[in-house]
DNA sequence: CAACAATGTTGACGTTGACATCATTGTTGG
DNA sequence: CCAACAATGATGTCAACGTCAACATTGTTG
């Protein structure tokens, strides 16, 4: 590791920013976030930064979009390895964004804030749909093998994304003050599954 | 122009400086938001509000708290006037909760904000809690009148709480593209209905 | 009315984000 | 091969900010 000792050039400063930005969210916070600290922890000048984000609002964007890009591909990898049924599928989608939530919860706060430029904003609301219409898509699916009630299935991953979402909001946050780590993620899944579900009996008059 | 021209004495410094604030913080963001602005804008000097919050994290703070306050008598009021049947109180509220987080996203932002001052953070869950504790109440009602299927009144509330807040966080962030501001608030709110529903055919009267 | 606490003012310090200007490097066409 | 040239980094500067300490004014209370 013969670190050269000081490159005019860095290498990939742009990169190493987004690293160590995002070390930083999670240690310190938001608010903690200076550019300069940033260029002092990598050893370059403080108007580096500039170079690569033409504002401190632009590395937040960018972060928060490396964060809807990373969350999408969790989603995606936990949807191809997990359970047979849908209920399961939609189990795992439910915990692995949750356990996101928690484990990067300043990012994540940062992901949704509203205020970000309105060019960025395009990307990152694009790369938020590609990760809802996953779970379209997997709603699709349970709505296929019948398990799953029929409808538009926008709706009612609305209303999944807006319970999972609000779930893993709350715990991020740390309202959720009682118990373990997943205090209540059973039962909010549960409802959720029992939300979807088809009826049983059709209420042939009522 | 009855406004005295330069009292020593302002008055009553601290609300408004919370009043102005509040506005600041819709009108331009949390970012833009600085105490020196303040005192100009109330015509005291740049560090007279240094007097009534030691930080400016401590005004976020008092922003925050007062935030969770008006949701919680929002949500009082809402929950006094509203309908007969349990799904038109649980709707009343849902939609009272997801109005206030479009019209005050950024306090809503601010409010769940995982960065508060110990201290005044238990302040805030607990007036956080408050206001949920409604929702339990109402959930208890519900399984009294027969609407709601019996189970822990606290763990059907997190469910029914996590998708209402889920959905105002998703509204507030501006990830609901399409239609028009309650884009698929109906089928959410159903979906939660169907959620607490009892099992089967459902006692009519008692 | 004399202390006193509460509140507001003034001035200063260090930090930050942003910009303009200059320096170094890597690349590319003649 | 090397002379432009674009990328990238360094340096210096500026206004704004949050915070603090020292001081001024006011209202209250013994």
């Amino acid at each position: 590791m013969q670190s050269a000792p000081h490159r005019y050039h860095h290498g990939d400063l742009r990169a190493a920013l987004l690293v160590r930005a995002e070390e930083t969210l999670r240690e310190k916070g938001r608010g903690a976030l200076s550019l300069r600290e940033l260029a002092r922890d990598l050893g370059v000048s403080h108007a580096a930064p500039g170079r690569h984000f033409k504002d401190k609002q632009a590395l937040l964007d960018a972060l928060a979009f490396s964060g809807f890009e990373r969350l999408g591909a969790l989603i995606t990898a936990c949807r191809e390895r997990s359970g047979e049924t849908f209920a399961r599928r939609l189990e795992a989608v439910a915990r692995t964004y949750v356990d996101f939530a928690t484990s990067n919860a300043e990012l994540l706060d940062l992901m949704y804030s509203a205020k970000h430029a309105p060019a960025a904003s395009e990307a990152l609301v694009a790369s938020a749909h590609r990760g809802h219409e996953q779970v379209v898509e997997l709603i699709g699916e349970g709505q296929r093998r019948g398990e799953v009630r029929p409808g538009s299935p926008e709706r009612l991953t609305l209303a999944v994304f807006s319970a999972v979402h609000g779930y893993a909001s709350l715990a991020a946050s740390g309202m959720l003050p009682p118990g373990g780590d997943e205090y209540g993620l059973d039962d909010t899944i549960t409802q959720i599954l029992r939300g979807l579900a088809p009826d049983r009996t059709p209420p042939a008059s009522s």
